[in-house]
DNA sequence: GGCTAATCGAGACGGTACGTCTGGTCTTGCG
DNA sequence: CGCAAGACCAGACGTACCGTCTCGATTAGCC
């Protein structure tokens, strides 16, 4: 008997969000705008969202992030597929609508720690997946040491390119290239 | 000729800022809550500052950043420099108030990139010196790579500590280790 | 569909800016004061009330204003009428209450005068309709003069008690007596 | 040996006082605005007046006040006398300027009770003089009754010119030729 | 012709109130 | 019962003035 929840009201509150994220950044977001935006009463975000913070989580997880897709097929070749990678998230996160995307997150985390850690280890799910799996062909390839740790290599490439968003100077080619050179003769075996 | 700018009611603000960041976060003070706690007039904060990120600033620049401040001496060994340093910087950002800064830091470079670049740079630049005079050494004594770029370290180091702050989650013990001891590896010399 | 304006904070309102004129006058009532004392957000003052003045006018319309409702009825003796209404009024305009009225009144026009204006005669209408009725029977009656001007006899006396009230010096009864008896002799017929 | 009172500062801000007040009414006038335009420092203002009202005061009684300086030479025809002088007040007090004088004095009056009543006396009281021996030579002439109170007659003009500036609505000839010519009748003699 | 004491400009200071904006809650009536 | 609409209380925003308080820098007399 009760009405269902309105999907199109939903959407429109998330879509309100993308938006006024790419326009004028998280902080200058306000709930009120947001129902403006959408053409939905406030009431309505109040009732299904208890923050900003989550409006902007559901946005988040139902878009898609750049960098945290990773479209990456693996090679025989380690160097190639790292830097093809690396060099994918930091061009992602070099576009005006990535840094957007990323301060939003960053400034998200600031605020509501629980929430951030919940929606970076989201995103960051697919990123270690896929550097595990990487690395750990690379050891069934005597390419790299057996004691490397994945998650730590995972990580450290995720904060880096986070830091580079979040101060708006994208990591150069030359620094991306550097970084992985230097990382690939950290891991190497042998 | 008239009455000159009151250091007190400047060192109070700032003092203020800083009590109230630790205690409930950058985002959570109000320019109102500060002039009262600082007994100060709104005015008077308005007068000399132009946003709440400018008197963060300022007091970022003011007090001591734990980490900031490389109080790390220079031994013979290359490892072990290295490791009490970043130690010390993830433990100093580990410290409840560290985590504090580091977030409001972070919340005003997202809402003020412009400012928050600057005081990147300014708190970053200690460190790129120290770690830049440190690799320099290395490569003197034949531990490190002639091709190695100090500043692209430096920057990792700062990435990755930031980053963890951020989420709440500090760099372990054995993440420490780990990423020293694959980062010499990266760089050591022939 | 919204929710309609509540009555009680209108009311609430305009008893608070009653209670306000009356203890300190109009000078010293300030809109924060106001909502506070009437339990009422700013915001619902402002959504409501253009001004201060505003809010006394509409004050000033529902409330009763001494002298402005003229429940003098009329008798054969023209001078006793006058005698008794225009004692009435300058007693009224005479107590504390009287003044602070008057002089918010007056202190209103000053400040807008279009709404002053509106209000001035909205409470002077009753007055006039009452003399230009008594005159008119005085007429009739044979005791005034044809070519007399009723609402120039009102507006005299209006004004004369006005500007004793403005300058907090209520008319004695003998000046009270003395104006009345002269008025006769000025307009009494043949 | 001390600097004494420098009277160009004086009459610069009674100068600009006069100005505010015919541009923008005596509520505009601010301390800090007034001391901007007579150039004049604000420490100056409050050295010498205790207030905004004892400023417009000293501005009053030094400048002239339409009405108030009674210029009207005294001839054989009391009708033609009062004639004369009530409609040259009336025509004073209708100009714009009158009119924010009348207000202000009236603001004056409603805000600071004290200090208006000392300007109204000190205003009223040439007036009063200039009636009183008006009607005593009339009396002599045998054209006024013995009981006439001169004061009284006074006060009348003075309320209704006052209270026609304040609601904006100057007198019309019509309506001073009918006062004056009522009020011959309710003191002639005989 | 210096001494000195009050005046003057400038404007910082602690305050209060302004009128605006947004946050979150609530109350309507429509569908 | 979900929803649009929007009134409601709460409280921070940034601004304008208030009246007080230093600051030098003049500017008279009086020595």
């Amino acid at each position: 008997m009760p009405r269902p929840r309105s999907e199109k009201a939903r959407q429109s509150v998330l879509e309100a969000m993308r938006r006024a994220l790419a326009a004028d950044g998280y902080e200058a977001v306000t709930i009120e705008g947001l129902a403006e935006s959408a053409e939905v009463s406030k009431q309505t975000i109040y009732r299904w969202w208890p923050s900003k913070a989550a409006i902007l989580g559901e946005a988040l997880l139902e878009g898609s992030v750049p960098g945290a897709d990773v479209a990456v097929p693996m090679t025989a070749d380690l160097g190639a597929d790292l830097r093809a990678w690396f060099s994918a998230m930091s061009d992602g996160l070099a576009r005006p609508e990535g840094v957007a995307l990323a301060r939003a997150l960053i400034e998200v985390t600031a605020a509501d720690p629980e929430l951030g850690l919940v929606l970076n280890e989201r995103l960051a799910a697919p990123i270690r997946e896929w550097v595990a799996e990487r690395v750990s062909r690379g050891r069934a390839d005597g390419d790299v040491r057996a004691d490397v740790d994945a998650a730590a290599i995972a990580d450290q490439f995720i904060a880096m390119a986070s830091y580079s968003a979040l101060i708006g100077q994208p990591l150069s080619a030359e620094r991306v290239e550097e970084t992985v050179v230097r990382l690939l003769r950290g891991i190497a075996a042998g």
